[in-house]
DNA sequence: AGATGTGAATGAGTTCACAGCT
DNA sequence: AGCTGTGAACTCATTCACATCT
């Protein structure tokens, strides 16, 4: 069964909110109180649970340690998933750094880039290593995702570099169309595109009086 | 007339590939040769272009000047956005840096921090000013567009005060479900949810005999 | 009673295929 | 002849409303 990347994506969701629930002490909640404190829907969020089998209990609701142990089973999340950032400037030092890349299964245990003066330093314990010997440094490290984080010119060439590698997903932020490698999950984070679209709509709103 | 968001983005996709013909010296193209180039499909920039207007000339193709200033009006590109970064950790100074933050009508004008070691400094010419004065500093620089990228716990805070000081589009990059306000155009972008993606898939396609 | 699970209805978005223009 | 513009078909996604179960 092949679950579409919008309801995956509601499914990370919720096991995120679950997760703080838990933190919270909450032992059991319906769709309803889930909806209204998270700001999401409750038909929703029933559809998308219920696709994988009955975990509701009619009447009362979800109980919260089981729904965390089911999703985070269904979503992959108990295998580690080592991460590699390619280009290590300003964005990808940053997320080399960040908590969201370096906790649960998810960590980054190599960077490359082909700057001299980076190469040999660390960025929050990660070694940066020669963007050359990015094949070896893959297969070294067994990384499984690799993050684009270099100029448009390069990226091409960079995810070409990865796919031979071995890398089997790529999360691109490169703003560059590319040439995709069958087999491989390729996602694009193109954040000056979001910039544009804020902008489009401060354009046509009309300004509130203040 | 109300551009849905993901036609949107292909019309600023659109635009950009545009640009990048333009630099090549190509004077003229097809829908079909544009997907080609870019892949995107053919079909679609058609339908999407058709929307607003006969770009097009029939047997030829489209111009490609004319079209790049039509999609430049159309969204809004002409006009000086101004940005304010709420949050100057790593991401958010990283941000502070990029180029496609800091060309063609967007520029970050100001960013905040509660970091008193961090206050007064300079990150890429932008002064970083106490998040405290967060209302003034946006009434001060016009900034029209907000960037969170605080920690989540902070994240419904900020983005209160950002409303209150009157800006109407935010980019949120904190891992929370904000309270959105009415009238301010928000939009999540969330690192930690396209990596499980990419995990996800990785967990469950079959790895390729190598 | 009260909340889940789900078929049916609705809506959004994409692809097809070709009429119509240059 | 060739490529745009577009109605129609189709696929995907969300919402509704209620039968179903505890």
């Amino acid at each position: 069964m092949e679950i579409p990347p919008l309801k995956l994506n509601r499914l990370s969701l919720y096991l995120r909110c679950l997760r703080s629930l838990e933190d919270d002490g909450v032992e059991r909640i319906s769709s309803l109180e889930l909806a209204q404190r998270f700001h999401l829907s409750a038909a929703q969020i029933r559809k998308d649970l219920a696709q994988f089998g009955e975990f509701g209990i009619r009447g009362v609701g979800y109980e919260v340690g089981a729904l965390i142990e089911s999703l985070t089973r269904l979503l992959g999340l108990e295998r580690f998933h080592p991460l590699i950032i390619v280009g290590m400037g300003n964005l990808g030092s940053a997320l080399a750094a960040s908590v969201g890349f370096n906790s649960g299964s998810f960590q980054v245990v190599a960077g490359v880039d082909n700057d001299p003066e980076k190469i040999g330093s660390r960025v929050a314990d990660v070694l940066i290593e020669d963007a050359r010997d990015m094949a070896a440094v893959v297969r070294r490290t067994e990384a499984e995702i690799g993050v684009l984080t270099v100029p448009a010119a390069a990226a091409q060439s960079n995810y070409d570099g990865l796919v031979d590698a071995g890398v089997r997903a790529v999360l691109n932020f490169a703003p560059t169309r590319l040439k995709l490698a069958p087999g491989v999950r390729s996602k694009d984070v193109d954040l000056r595109i979001d910039l544009e679209e804020m902008g489009y709509f401060l354009t046509r709103s009309k300004r509130p009086v203040r």
